[in-house]
Parts: structure tokens; C-alpha cells; sequence
RNA sequence: GCCGGGGUGGCGGAAUGGUAUACGCGCACGACUCAAAAUCGUGUCUCGCAAGGGAUGAGGGUUCGAGUCCCUCCCCCGGCACCA
């Protein structure tokens, strides 16, 4: 053997596999189908990535998989094509990029086929084929139709050294994504897709589909549902004559009797309706000058002091208690959430808190942390130990016990407050747990339930945490449901006769013990109104509970006075999301026209379908604008056209879509890609979708997928395609470091280029590498150590192919054999691409040990290596004289009856310790096995003068002899 | 702060609640060789002469048995954030 010639090799079979056209996807085919989708490139001049390389593969592989298991396999390629880079590039050096497009993809494809990438290449699309985009405009006709595309005036975010508008989503703090200048407001006229009418739906179908966790949750965060209530209040100046209503949302409609001011955001237009009666009309208007300059991220920085002015000479009507509000404009509430407006409960909110300290705003508690309500009587009331400690608010109080029951009570009857203030001052200043100032207040608090428990029916506060002595004490906690409340007792052992034997009273160290160890249980404790006012001075507390002086609501729970506080003041619930609307329009060049035609008398007007597409004109110059308009604007025989309806002079809209419009809807495309009637024939559809698995980078699992739900779901409203969702599964690939965890970057030098690899050690190496390299989900760093390693492996493998004898099978190999064919299948189906290798290692191994390597057991092992490496196994598999290809060989099946071996090792534990292991036949019973055990010199040793109590059995794995001392 | 994902040898990492450290890398030793490379073989968590003991970020808990489940906490990575 001349060594492994991995070049020879794989040129050899690409160019066989390309003559014989190893994969063609059939369309309804009446076998099963599987739509396997890789996100498809941007064909960029740098080339495959090494980041590409890892998700094609695994794809790859479970296509070939999928073929051989006689399945109608999709596994479809083409270009995101349009976008900034390209055409920089263009602008750059003076070339159309039609053509450097076509140079890259040329480029791209190159390495794909080198790769051993087995897309069916007759499903190729690209974004920038005008045979593609008359649907991209085609699809957007429809949304302007059904009035999901509409013109606004917006403040974009525009950034200055891109000349481009960006979505929201394109602004990563507060700069431009692509090439970090820091983003501009400016005033333009944008086509925006009405997203948001789809909120809930995207929101409530990802019930529907398998995305691995971080996806959905990407897209919950994104959609962001909030419920709440959209109240109107009333605004009276200072001459208390109504002047208008003012609606603010708030997902607290319970805290509205502690409403105590009115925000609005500084765009409100409020502002400009009641110019004339806001007194102070020439300070806001600075203020709301001043918020308008101020970049957003400035604005929304962290941290950031609140600011805001008073509208003064109107007033706002609580529609709880009626009572009259002050109204202010603050830039920390925003415009494009909710209303614009909010009702203030500094009792309650952080930020309102804040607020309203800075502008000595009163602070009107009306919420009392959820709890029971409490009963408690003299008789009951002996013995003293314990701690309560109330996490959340870091309040304590102290409990006691009687007849082996910890209960809240009022502590220090007999030896006085001083004493107890003195020890929970040691607590709180030894714990750590918490701000000594609140100390204080805990002394007093001790107090007043030494006061208030003596009374009945207090309506208690806080999940509080009864703090007992010693762990052993507890013996169970008892959960009590009464009429109307609820109580848990901790019952303790001998917890009265530790209490006294440790003389707790002066000792801390068991009650920080405690608290340190989180032990305890929510009871429930007393409060009064004076104290907690003093408490609440100093924070908000933001979580529900049960309404206090809120008129006929007082007592209520939060959850259900939402409602009826709501329907009260005649508001109305509602959801409303963080998701904003997507702005559509990019004043660029390389990318799809929006066919829409501006006639002065007709107004905007869709390109009528027979004329799509609308293709992109050659042009001198692909610099924008200085005024923002696209290169197109430029073009004056271009922009100038006539009125699809009237017949009259018309301009063209010169924008054009952003890149992601592609890139929403080519899975479609690709079911059907010639299709000239229509976007794709809705029979292949059918048959196709939903998209069976699609793995991508994790980066776009929010953006890309939402967008293209969206259409997706919009087109099925329209009967365009035959499913509601059109990816099954979602599967996302880690990204690929440099040697030594950094990122990969051109700056940095320490990019790793494909192309390189596949020279010095073949497609076959680079690819069982990146598969072997780690968990599929997770980054990990390149290590050229572990590529040697892979390309060993291969090497032996090569040289075991002339070791072969047609001999029977050994019982272990034949194990270890159909235990294989289910791990490397059952791994490839889950992604677990590393230890699918790693199995195939071990069964190679073991193959290697053998004097005469049994020629059957090796094929299989060929079988089962193909997919991770085509073109090696392709050369043994007809070297060895396999009358086809590999690749088209029926996938293996393993025998269920000989997953485990006749002999097997099981592990004998002595009280849950291995203590020795055993050989017997598979399925020996348990008597047997622990005769067989006991045979054992060691584990007799351990057994030796002891009972045994209990014997655990599993099945050929393992026994665990409980024994005690005789 | 919130939401996700992690923390296991010198390194990348294995492990349906059932013999932790598979597989690969690295390292050491041996065989082959004049020699080296390659290859093949053996060994490689830790303390201990041994018998044994200890170790999966820390500390508790549940269990016959915990890397895995529960609680408290620490650290790292990614995302989001004045969202009412």
C-alpha cells in the first residue's frame, strides 16, 4: 500500500458520483419523504468557512443515512446572494456584482462538491436570479395586498457609514450591526410589514414545532407577550374642566388604588394637543428636544438617573379612587411600547420608585405579599425558639414552639425585647444576608407581633421562613388547608428539649446555620401598617399578593382583581408585544425592488403581476445617495414609468427589500425550483413540506426563523402552501473557535480555511473531524491535535481492508457489532455525531485486535462509516468488490436479540460501594448472581459478621447487597 | 437583573439514577529499526508499600445507589434588558 492518497481518492469518486447522479430527490415519490434544509450561504469572496463545513456535514450524513434507508431524500443548496458585502465590493472596485456573485458562488459550490456535500443540485436557487425574485415581489404584492405592507413615516435608525436604514433588530447597542458606527435617528418614509398582526400566532404555534430549547425561547423573549389592561384615565386642567382622555397600559391593573402619578413618554402626542393648557409649555418642549437628540441607547442605558418634567396645569383622575394626579413626560417610558403612557405605582415598580423618590412623589402602598390568614391564642403561645427570616424581604421575626409544633408567635413574653433585639442584631450582622439598616425595623417588627398576635383574623404578610434548630428535629411537615387559610407546621423531634439543652437564647450559631442552609418553611406572619409603610420607604415590593386600601378590592388577590379592577374603571384587558412591526425598505442598491409604482393621482399602485419581475437595473454607480434615496433613484429612465391604472406618469419605488427577504421563503423554492406559473407548485409542496429538519447557526434561530414563520403563515392564510408551520425541527450547530477558544477573524489571522485541510489531509479527515470534535450544539475550539487523530483513524481503516478473511463471526464482535449499527444510528438521528464516531472507533479497535479481521463484520463497519466519510468508504467498498456504490447499500439493521453479549460483567456493591464484579451469562438470575457474588473473597470480606437486609437487583448490571452490622 | 447553556483527568470530551473518567489528543515505556519517523503493543484521575481511601465547581438533601434528581451558593459562556 502506497498510504492513504486522500486526493486520488476523492477526485476519483466526485467526478464517478457526478457522472452517475448519485442523488436525485423525486418528487412525489410514494416513498416516505424527508426534507433535510441547511441554511443557505451568503456566498461571500472569503470562501467556506469551517463553521459551514460542521452543519452541511451533519446534515450530510443523516441524508445519506436517509437515502439508504430507501427514503425519498430533499437535501437542497442555493445563495443568499444579495446583501451589503457584495455590493461594498461592487462599490469598492467598480464590478458588477452580478458577476462577483457569480464568481463567489462558483467559488462556493467548488468547495461543496470537494467537501462530499450531496445536495441535489437540481434544486440550486439564488436569491438574485430575477427568476427567483419575481416571487420575492410576487409574495410582497400579496402582503401589500392584504394590507400587511404599509407606508409610514418613521424615525429609522439610520447609519452614516452604510447610508441604510436598519430594522430594530439590526441595531445591537445602539450601533449598526454590521459595521458598529454608532445609529442615527432620521424622519423617512419606510414600507413596513405588518408582523405584529401575527404575534400571537407565532407566539402560540411554537407549541407546534421541535426547535431545540434556545430557539423557542429566543422567540418567546423576541414576541415578548405581556398581559395586561388598557386603562383611560382623565385629564382636567387647571380650571377642572375635562379636557381629554389619556389611555396607559399596565400589566398591574391590580395596583391601581396606588397609582399616584401619570407618565408619558416624551413623543406622546399629548403633549401637542394640550399645548395650550400645559403652563410650563416651553421646559417640557426642551425636554421632549433634548429626549429626541438623545441617541436611544442613551436613553435606555442602564443605570441611567431618571429624568422627567411635570406638565403643569393638568391634572390626571385615578379612575380607582378619583382621586387627582400629577402628570409627567419622562423619557424612561417609550412611545413604541404599550401606549406611550403609564400609570405610576411607585409602591410597586422599581423604576416608579425611583422616580417618585427623586420628585418626593408619594408613595401609596396597596399590595400585601400573599399569604394566609393567621389565627392564634394565648394557650398556645409557651416555649420559644427559632427564627423566622423572610428572604425576600429580609425581615425576621421570631417563632416558637409547643408540643413539638415550630409555629410563628411573638417571642420574648417573658424576658423582654431587649434581649431579642439584641440577638437578631448579632444574626443580621453575622449572616450577611442582608443590609444591617433594616435591623431596626426587624426590633420593632418583634414587637408588634408580640402585640398583634394576640389578636384574631390578621390578615398576615410574606412568605416568611421559620428558621428551626437542627435538622434532625424535623420529622415531617404538616400542610394544614382551613377556611380561609393556610398553614405548615414543622413538627421536630425533641426540638422543645434541644432548644433548651443548647441554650438558644444566647447562642446564634445554629439560627445562622440555618439561614445559610436555606432550611425552613413559608409560615406566615402578622404586620402592621405603620411599620410596613416605614419598611416600604425604603423598597418596592413588585410581586403580587392581596390588595390593601383599594377600596371594595381591599383583600382581593392580585390575579383576580386584574379583572375586576379592570372591567371596573371599564378598561379592557389585552396582550400586547415587544415585537415591533419590520421595516422593509433598504435604500440600497443590491437587492429585490419593491415593485410599487407612486402615481400622483392614483397613489401607490402594485406592478401588475405580469410584469413581475421588476429586475434590477445596471447602473454606473452604486453609491447611495447623499439624500438617503437608493443608487436606484439615480436612474431616471428607470424611475420614470407609467401608471399601472391610469395610464399617467408614475416614479417607481426606488427602495429595496432588505436581505432577509430572500431568505423568508427559499425552502418553498426549492421544492419546485423552475416553476414558472408559479412560486412553486403546490403539489410538490404538499408532498415536501413541512421542512422535516433544519439546523443553522445559532445566530439566526430568532431573526431568520421569525421572519420566515411569518410569511410561511401568511402565505398558508392565502392557500399558497399547504401547512401552517414550515419547519418540523430546528436543530442549531456551535460555532467553530480558533486553536485556542478565540473567535475566528480575518483580523486575527486565525481563520481556518477548508480548502487547506482538504489538501493536506482530505474531505473525508476534515469532515469524521468536525463531527468528532464535540457536542454538535456547543462552541468548541479547532485543534489541529485532534485532525491527526481523525486522519489515523482513516489510515487504519485503509490498512485493516487488506487484513481480511472470510471467517465466521467471534460472539463478542457480533455484539459489539449490532450494538454499533444502533449507536451510530440512533446518534446520527440525534446529532450526536461525536459519539456516533466514537463507536465506530471502539468497533474498529476491536476489529484491529483480531489475528484474522472477519471480512463481513468489516464491511458493515464500512457500511456504517460511509456517510461521515464518503469517499473513503466508496474506494473500500469497491475495492473490496461491492457491486455498486456504497452510498446506494441498504443501511444496516441490528438484531435487537444480540445487544448484549452471552457473557456480562456485573458490578457487586456492599451498601452502595463497589466492592468487586462478577462474569455470568446474560440473564442469570438473581440468586445465582449473588451466590456467584458471595463466591468472592473480597465481597465476603465485606459481609463478613453482617446482616443483610436488602438486596438490589438490576438486570446484567449491577447488585447492591444492603447489609447491616449483626 | 432576567432568560438560556455550561462547570467531569494535562487537553477535547463519554456516561436511560446502576462498575465515573468511554473515544480521541498528549505523555511514558516496550517491540520493530543502525537510527529516526511511521506502525504495533502496554500504561496513564489521585493519596497509599499494601489493605484501602478520596475525587465530577462548593455545601446540603432525596435514594439501596447521585456527574445525573431536589435545595442553597459560586464561577464561565451566549442572549435580552427603563417593555409599564
Amino acid at each position: 500500500m502506497e498510504g492513504y492518497d486522500h486526493k486520488t481518492i476523492e477526485e476519483k469518486w466526485r467526478a464517478e458520483w457526478e457522472k452517475n447522479h448519485n442523488n436525485i430527490a423525486k418528487d412525489l415519490s410514494d416513498k416516505k419523504k424527508t426534507y433535510l434544509l441547511v441554511e443557505f450561504p451568503y456566498p461571500s469572496g472569503e470562501g467556506l468557512h469551517v463553521g459551514h463545513v460542521r452543519g452541511y456535514t451533519a446534515l450530510d450524513v443523516v441524508a445519506r443515512k436517509h437515502r439508504r434507508q430507501n427514503e425519498s431524500v430533499l437535501f437542497p443548496i442555493g445563495w443568499d446572494a444579495f446583501g451589503l458585502p457584495t455590493e461594498n465590493y461592487a462599490l469598492k472596485t467598480g464590478r458588477d456584482p452580478r458577476e462577483v456573485t457569480k464568481e463567489n458562488t462558483d467559488v462556493f459550490r467548488g468547495q461543496m462538491k470537494r467537501l462530499g456535500l450531496s445536495f441535489n443540485w437540481n434544486h440550486e436557487v439564488n436569491t438574485t436570479d430575477p427568476a427567483y425574485y419575481k416571487w420575492t415581489q410576487w409574495i410582497f404584492l400579496q402582503l401589500h395586498k392584504h394590507k400587511l405592507a404599509y407606508k409610514a413615516k418613521t424615525t429609522i435608525n439610520w447609519c452614516p457609514k452604510d447610508k441604510i436604514g436598519l430594522a430594530n433588530e439590526e441595531v445591537v447597542d445602539g450601533c449598526c450591526e454590521r459595521c458598529g458606527t454608532l445609529v442615527e435617528k432620521r424622519e423617512r418614509e419606510q414600507w413596513m410589514l405588518a408582523i405584529t398582526k401575527y404575534a400571537k400566532r407565532l407566539y402560540d404555534d411554537l407549541d407546534t414545532v421541535n426547535y431545540i430549547e434556545r430557539a423557542k425561547v429566543g422567540q418567546r423573549n423576541w414576541i415578548g407577550p405581556s398581559e395586561g389592561a388598557v386603562i383611560t384615565f382623565e385629564i382636567r386642567s387647571a380650571n377642572r374642566e375635562v379636557e381629554a382622555p389619556i389611555e396607559v397600559f399596565t400589566t398591574r391593573p391590580d395596583t391601581l388604588f396606588g397609582a399616584t402619578y401619570l407618565v408619558i413618554s416624551p413623543e406622546h402626542p399629548l403633549i401637542t394637543k394640550l399645548e395650550s393648557r400645559i403652563v410650563n409649555h416651553a421646559e417640557v418642549q426642551k425636554y421632549v428636544e433634548e429626549a429626541k437628540k438623545k441617541p436611544e441607547i442613551e436613553r435606555t442605558a442602564e443605570g441611567k438617573e431618571k429624568t422627567g418634567v411635570l406638565l403643569e396645569g393638568i391634572r390626571a383622575i385615578n379612575p380607582g379612587n378619583k382621586e387627582e394626579i400629577p402628570v409627567f413626560i419622562a423619557d424612561y417610558v417609550l412611545a413604541s411600547y404599550g401606549t406611550g403612557a403609564i400609570m405610576a405605582v411607585p409602591a410597586h415598580d422599581e423604576r416608579d420608585f425611583e422616580f417618585a423618590k427623586k420628585y418626593e412623589l408619594s408613595i401609596k402602598q396597596v399590595i400585601a405579599p400573599e399569604t394566609g390568614v393567621r389565627r392564634e391564642n394565648e394557650e398556645e403561645r409557651n416555649g420559644g425558639v427559632g427564627i423566622v427570616f423572610d428572604p425576600a424581604r429580609q425581615r425576621y421575626a421570631v417563632g416558637r414552639q409547643k408540643n413539638g409544633l415550630a409555629r410563628l408567635f411573638s417571642g420574648g413574653v417573658d424576658d423582654g425585647e431587649s434581649i431579642q433585639e439584641g440577638t437578631l442584631r448579632e444574626v443580621a450582622e453575622e449572616s450577611g444576608l442582608f443590609d444591617f439598616k433594616h435591623v431596626e425595623y426587624i426590633g420593632k417588627t418583634y414587637a408588634h407581633y408580640h402585640n398583634s398576635l394576640r389578636n384574631v383574623n390578621r390578615l398576615a404578610w410574606a412568605s416568611a421562613f421559620l428558621v428551626i434548630l437542627d435538622s434532625s428535629d424535623v420529622k415531617e411537615v404538616r400542610h394544614e388547608s382551613h377556611e380561609d387559610f393556610e398553614l405548615e407546621w414543622i413538627t421536630g423531634k425533641d426540638l422543645w428539649n434541644n432548644l433548651v439543652e443548647h441554650n438558644i437564647e444566647g447562642s446564634t450559631d445554629h439560627w445562622l446555620w440555618f439561614l445559610r442552609q436555606g432550611i425552613g418553611r413559608a409560615i406566615d406572619l402578622g404586620y402592621d401598617t405603620e411599620s410596613d409603610k416605614a419598611f416600604f420607604a425604603q423598597s418596592p415590593y413588585t410581586g403580587e399578593g392581596i390588595l390593601t386600601d383599594s377600596g371594595e378590592f381591599s383583600g382581593m388577590k392580585s390575579e383576580e382583581a386584574k379583572k375586576k379592577i379592570t372591567e371596573f374603571v371599564g378598561g379592557e384587558m389585552k396582550t400586547t408585544y415587544k415585537l415591533r412591526d419590520w421595516v422593509f425598505s433598504r435604500q440600497r442598491y443590491w437587492g429585490e425592488p419593491i415593485p410599487l409604482i407612486n402615481c400622483e393621482k392614483c397613489g401607490w399602485v402594485a406592478v401588475p403581476e405580469k410584469d413581475l419581475p421588476v429586475t434590477l437595473p445596471i447602473v454606473e454607480k452604486y453609491q447611495p445617495t447623499d439624500t438617503g434615496d437608493s443608487p436606484l433613484a439615480n436612474i431616471s429612465e428607470w424611475v420614470n414609468t407609467t401608471c399601472p391604472t391610469c395610464g399617467g406618469s408614475a416614479k417607481r419605488e426606488t427602495d429595496v427589500m432588505p436581505n432577509w427577504a430572500g431568505s423568508s421563503w427559499y425552502y418553498l423554492r426549492y421544492c419546485d425550483p423552475t416553476n414558472k406559473e408559479t412560486l412553486a407548485d403546490f403539489e410538490k409542496m404538499k408532498y415536501w413540506l413541512p421542512v422535516d429538519w433544519y439546523n443553522g447557526g445559532m445566530e439566526h434561530t430568532t431573526l431568520h426563523l421569525l421572519y420566515s414563520r411569518f410569511w410561511h403563515k401568511f402565505l398558508y392564510d392565502i392557500k399558497v402552501v399547504p401547512t401552517p408551520e414550515p419547519y418540523a425541527r430546528r436543530t442549531s450547530h456551535g460555532l467553530i473557535l480558533a486553536e485556542g477558544g478565540e473567535k475566528m477573524s480575518k483580523s486575527k489571522g486565525n481563520v481556518v480555511n477548508p480548502d487547506d485541510i482538504i489538501k493536506q489531509f482530505g474531505a473525508d479527515t476534515l469532515r469524521v473531524y468536525e463531527m468528532f470534535m464535540g457536542p454538535f450544539d456547543q462552541a468548541i475550539a479547532w485543534s489541529t491535535d485532534g485532525l491527526v487523530g481523525v486522519r489515523r483513524f482513516l489510515e487504519r481503516i485503509l490498512r485493516m481492508s487488506e487484513r481480511l478473511h472470510d471467517i465466521p463471526l467471534p460472539q463478542e464482535l457480533e455484539t459489539l457489532l449490532n450494538q454499533s449499527i444502533k449507536k451510530v444510528g440512533d446518534d446520527i438521528e440525534s446529532l450526536r455525531m461525536n459519539t456516533a464516531v466514537s463507536q465506530l472507533m471502539i468497533f474498529a479497535n476491536a476489529l484491529q485486535k483480531e489475528e484474522k479481521i472477519p471480512k463481513e463484520a468489516f464491511l458493515t463497519f464500512i457500511l456504517l462509516l460511509a456517510p461521515l466519510a464518503p469517499f473513503l468508504s466508496e474506494e473500500i467498498w469497491q475495492g473490496l468488490g461491492g457491486a455498486m456504490s456504497v452510498h446506494k447499500e441498504a443501511w444496516p439493521k441490528h438484531d435487537p436479540s444480540k445487544l448484549v453479549g452471552e457473557e456480562v460483567t456485573i458490578g457487586v456493591q456492599i451498601n452502595g460501594k463497589i466492592r468487586g464484579s462478577i462474569s455470568c451469562p446474560a440473564g442469570t438470575p438473581e440468586a445465582t448472581v449473588l451466590a456467584l457474588a458471595r463466591a468472592e473473597a473480597n465481597v465476603e470480606k465485606w459481609l463478613n459478621g453482617k446482616d443483610i437486609v436488602k438486596i438490589i437487583y438490576i438486570q446484567d448490571k449491577i447488585l447492591n447487597v444492603v447489609a447491616r452490622d449483626a
